[in-house]
DNA sequence: CTGAAAGCGCTTACAG
DNA sequence: CTGAAAGCGCTTACAG
């Protein structure tokens, strides 16, 4: 039983078991050839009787080291900092790849990029992982603002070598969709997503989509870009909207997000036209969410899971041995066929 | 500039100033009274120079209090730890409020219970926030195992003194819900939830349901209780492909989740039943998905922004003052009405 | 208003 | 295989 009012310390047990502090300290830590099988028998007992447990302050103070990742994601004033069920689904998959690891999760919104120094430096983070921030901030990244704490960048498309780390092919999915829409006849196919200047991802889809056109000698008229504010229900809503107004010819639409893709079905559904009769849809992530609706969303499906655990394993393996990972690891993508495509009927 | 190599500390800054480390400490903290304005401000621009940032694990150390809540939630082996969009805003918010507040959140996935009281001591947390824990299991928490950490459970029916917190008005919401339906004319109202032997929320659930039935005078059949594995859509949609053919006297469904009601709604339209012209459907939480899906879901909102910075201002109130809350906060409901109810027709 | 000293609980060379 | 000592960077009484 634990002294009341105290908590443990290997003091206690060093105490207890008749052993200096160090040698308590050594069994603790599993460093096992420093210590005879007795002792660490003995202390492991009187550990486990006192309830042991180490005070991850302290051993961060003294090793220099504090198993800690910080997970950090830009947050706006008032609209907190999920920015959808994809980064839920990367946060989910990173910390338990942490855990799994005997790391802790430091979760951090960030209002303002300036402050990630001051979020990575004061808890001594081990490292961190960059989600959802522009490529531009990702630049500005430099080796003194990072210090010691190993950093890696999600869905980044930056060439800042101090923050390689994974991201999924956005270029051959986008690709793939484009493709999709081609093989069944579609020619005049809008790209809905938000502005690219910025954001790599949306910029290799782009890449990708027009890609898809060359491949099979396909002119396309760059007019058919549909440029959104933010990637929402309500944007794509109002883009579906307007969509044949806009752009009578449309027959199909590729969306950079589910989200966005199913306010484009919506709208279009509200003004009388069909999916996927008048118009095909495709989205981008393969959300639960395409299963829910109607007509279910035919989409590139992001292997998000490999994708966080690749960055998990590549920031330890960094941790641990010291070294810089070398360049970003893109994991695969697939096209997932469902109802709301169908062959072009004009 | 910051010496390469080595991070600034109170002694860097103390040498510079020629000041002692305690004024500096004091300056950093902000114990104004006890330091000259000039001084005060010297050290200030000094440390902003040096590019200070204090180390947490030492100031954890020596003040006993870390700043640094922890956010404990269930987690599945293989499924990660969060149980659906509720909570990733209930997460969202509480890690805004907690910035706010100066608090960082480390966040924790739970394997098995046990683990709770190491979750708790090793970063020296100030507090503990539990989400999603089952009743009985917040009931297990005792005095010792939870230390001089803080601890408040969210969506809790237990009677623990030590973690009273917040939640919603569950019994309020389920009884706007089945009033809502009865006004419609039903009287065969199927509720359809987990099992609720162990889990208060959907106990409170239940309840409300059931006054409202009294409210009104009708008697209520309990055989239209549907029980479901898990809420989940996949649960939903078996028991709404299964539900005319145990219950064909149904003209209504009450579900405890809109997830789970958005399953029974496609269950129903896959066997060529109507939402809602044969049958009503009301759910619970009032996601973004209700909005998505054909018909619209009427549910019923929690005030989960409501009920997270509820929960992190008590659970401060509680770090800062020392008093623990006396009782559980409940906040609002209401019910929202979409596409998916309408007036009985058989 | 300011400082010297002790201590928070651990790890890390180093010596035996 | 084991231990004494120094130190990680801060805060906290205490004394002036």
């Amino acid at each position: 039983m634990p002294t009341p009012g105290r908590r443990v310390t290997l003091r206690d047990i060093a105490d207890a078991a008749g052993v200096s502090i160090m040698t308590v300290s050594n069994v603790v830590n599993d460093n096992r050839a420093r210590v005879s099988p007795e002792t660490i028998d003995r202390v492991r007992r009187i550990a486990a009787e006192l309830g042991y447990v180490p005070r991850a302050s302290a051993r961060s103070l003294a090793a220099r080291s504090s198993r800690l990742i910080g997970l950090l994601m830009p947050a706006a004033g008032e609209d907190g900092l999920m920015i959808g069920p994809h980064n839920v689904a990367v946060v989910d998959q990173i910390e338990r790849e942490l855990r799994k690891g005997g790391y802790h999760l430091l979760l951090r919104g960030i209002t303002d990029f300036d402050e990630v120094t001051e979020a990575l430096r004061s808890w001594s983070l081990d490292g961190a992982i960059l989600l959802g921030f522009l490529d531009e901030e990702v630049d500005r990244l430099t080796a003194d603002a990072v210090g010691a704490v190993r950093v890696l960048a999600i869905d980044s498309y930056s060439a800042n070598p101090l923050t390689a780390g994974a991201r999924s092919d956005d270029f051959t999915g986008a690709r793939l969709a484009a493709r999709h829409l081609l093989d069944l006849g579609h020619r005049s196919v809008v790209f809905a997503g938000p502005s690219f200047s910025s954001v790599g991802v949306v910029h290799q889809r782009f890449e990708g989509f027009r890609q898809a056109f060359a491949d099979v000698g396909v002119e396309w008229d760059d007019r058919l870009v549909a440029t959104v504010g933010a990637t929402t229900h309500a944007e794509g809503l109002a883009l579906g909207r307007r969509l044949l107004v806009d752009h009578p010819e449309t027959t199909a639409v590729f969306a950079t997000a589910d989200i966005l893709a199913i306010g484009v079905v919506e709208g279009l559904l509200f003004d009388g036209a069909s999916v996927p009769d008048d118009v095909s849809v495709v989205g981008f992530d393969n959300l639960d969410l395409c299963e829910y609706v109607t007509p279910k969303l035919t989409t590139v499906a992001q292997d998000i899971a490999g994708k966080a655990i690749t960055a998990v394993r590549m920031l330890l393996d960094s941790v641990e041995t010291g070294e810089l990972a070398t360049a970003a690891v893109t994991t695969a993508v697939r096209l997932v066929r469902r109802e709301s495509t169908a062959p072009v009927s004009r």
